[in-house]
DNA sequence: TCTGAGCCTGACAGCGTTGTCATTATTTGG
DNA sequence: CCAAATAATGACAACGCTGTCAGGCTCAGA
């Protein structure tokens, strides 16, 4: 039923070693050798088996997702694009969720490590963002790259995709100066997460850009949840200077101050603007729709695990940045100041 | 660096064989020697390596999930339990997204299974759903599970965990009329889900068990999406006998429903009462909180791979069907007719 | 035509584990 | 207390592939 190595080599009248040479593009093999071998691979559908390649070879062919973040479509959106690159090039992906905050996380990662044989780590928010932790890994020789806040990267230990949530900001905020607003309050996500750090000072470059002065009182703290958009909202809404735009630092937190207008009875985006940031599906399904900051986190995600494939296979030197610029999408919970 | 089963040997002073034996909990194993290996393998901290079990032995370690459901918090929940069985007995999970209604869907997952052994595949909807996809899997020598709604198994080729969401959708619509509605509207999902047909006959149920007259008007057909719940409601909301409450097949479409309402200003619940179905996090998140029934994904997904698991290993001889009903939850989109 | 350099190819061992079967220890019955 | 039966253990091949290295082939230059 399954075809190996063997029968290919048998039906092509080579050596397996030879066969084994064309699986993996490897020089040293005659033209014509090449193409009685690739018949035979395509006319028997023979897929080399992964357990004996990981096995025999010094090479692995698995690359691992370790993930900690509440926001299910993000994981999601990550896995399927870390697949469809694992895929094209014959990978295997072992899904690992696991808890940042956990006493052993270093022994757990490492004993997965150890014992399936892994060339590297697609790292996102928040492990991305723990130094030590990604320089540990690092000592176990395996590679990582990793998918983080930010305009420039933040060392050249590892491949960093820097995704521009600042600029993206920045672009939120212009947005809704340019509907003439000039008391525009900030909802705030973990102040430790990297995210919130960018997203928050390209709200303050766009006020400055702008030369409007920076109402601390207007910046409340919270978390990426619905419910502390709520919070931040109300808090917000009893201030003597009142906002007339909230940017939050997610959709989440959005949906959360959306909640708490009606609450207080302000119609949306009449009476107040509110913004988001990451085009999760529930932005498109809020009352009003939310205007916010699209990234496409598929590809990004696709793009991570090419470079961590390439850099496996030794075919990539240098740690690489790459760049990403959340989009803005204007919807309906941002107007004009009346 | 890492411990090989050699390692244990030479540390418990006995042969590979021996330590093979204890670690698969074979028999034939005395005490005081089975002790030796243990406090070893302990000591050492080993683990054996998939990829070498997988290629030598005739058992498999790993499981498949595919998936194609755009409900990316039903998805998470799932791999998650799944994960946690995975751990604990040592296998390895594949997960594998695809399109239930690609052209070569049984090709393509077909070749999945000679290329990676796999012992078995746990099945959520559609693919649960699909009678001869999940023969053709059989004839593959695999093992499924299949994750369904519905009271009573289709047939026993397979385990079924089975979701009563009939029973549920009784408890919903009770409810409903509890609160004194007797106009009570139902927006469905596809209508080739199981999950709708089963749905809509608890809904049904529970008006002839109150005697309550059906009005077919009243039952609009849609799919699982938020613009389906949007059209439905503006539907229902139009027609001559307006319904006092909706029953929405999940929580998306009653997200939907709760959507419309505010575009045809009608107060939710005063005016009219919403239910959805699924518990998903924006149930909790709309304005007002819905009113749902909650079915505990994670443990079911975990049962299902232990159920995998047990079954591919013989310890499970005939096919188990399994029960879950969804509970009902009562929020704030639901009141007294008033 | 011969020789050597360089390019191709294949034989073989080994990756870490399990299956088979032979061998050795222990128990049981007479 | 001994033979036979049974239980416990180990030696070795095999799983499907890759790494190493030796050997064969080709072709240019003399």
């Amino acid at each position: 039923m399954k075809t190996t190595i063997t029968d290919v080599a048998k039906a092509a009248g080579v050596s397996i070693k030879t066969v084994s040479r064309v699986i993996n593009n490897e020089p040293s093999v005659r033209q014509p050798t090449r193409e009685k071998v690739m018949t035979a691979v395509k006319s028997l559908n023979y897929q080399p088996n992964l357990a004996a390649r990981n096995l025999a070879g010094t090479k692995s062919y698995s690359i691992a997702f370790i993930y900690d973040n509440p926001n299910a479509y993000y994981v999601i959106d990550m896995q399927n694009g870390i697949l469809e690159a694992c895929k094209k090039q014959g990978f295997e992906l072992l899904i690992h969720p696991c808890r940042a905050k956990s006493e052993n996380l270093i022994e757990e990662i490492t004993d997965m490590i150890k014992h399936s044989r892994i060339a590297g780590l697609v790292l996102t928010p928040p492990f991305s963002e723990m130094p030590e932790f990604v320089e540990h890994i690092l000592t176990l020789d395996i590679e990582v790259v990793r998918i983080m806040s930010g305009d420039i990267a933040p060392d050249d230990i590892a491949p960093c995709i820097m995704v521009n949530d600042h600029e993206a900001a920045l672009s939120i905020t212009q947005h809704l100066v340019d509907l003439g607003h000039k008391n525009i309050a900030f909802i705030a996500g973990e102040a430790e997460h990297m995210s919130t750090v960018e997203r928050l000072r390209g709200y303050k470059k766009a006020l400055k850009d702008n030369d409007i002065e920076l109402d601390t009182q207007l910046i409340v703290n919270g978390e990426y949840s619905f419910e502390s958009g709520v919070q931040g909202a109300k808090q917000l809404m009893a201030e003597k200077n009142k906002p007339s735009a909230i940017f939050c630092c997610n959709d989440e937190i959005a949906a959360g101050a959306l909640f708490a207008a009606r609450l207080l009875g302000i119609n949306i985006p009449e009476q107040l603007s509110i913004a988001g940031f990451e085009n999760s599906p529930f932005s498109r399904q809020t009352w009003p729709r939310l205007t916010t900051a699209h990234q496409p986190n598929p590809k990004i995600a696709e793009d991570a695990a090419k470079l961590l494939i390439a850099k496996s296979r030794k075919q990539q030197a240098k740690s690489i940045v790459t760049h990403y610029t959340p989009q803005l999408i204007v919807r309906d919970s941002t107007s004009n100041v009346t």
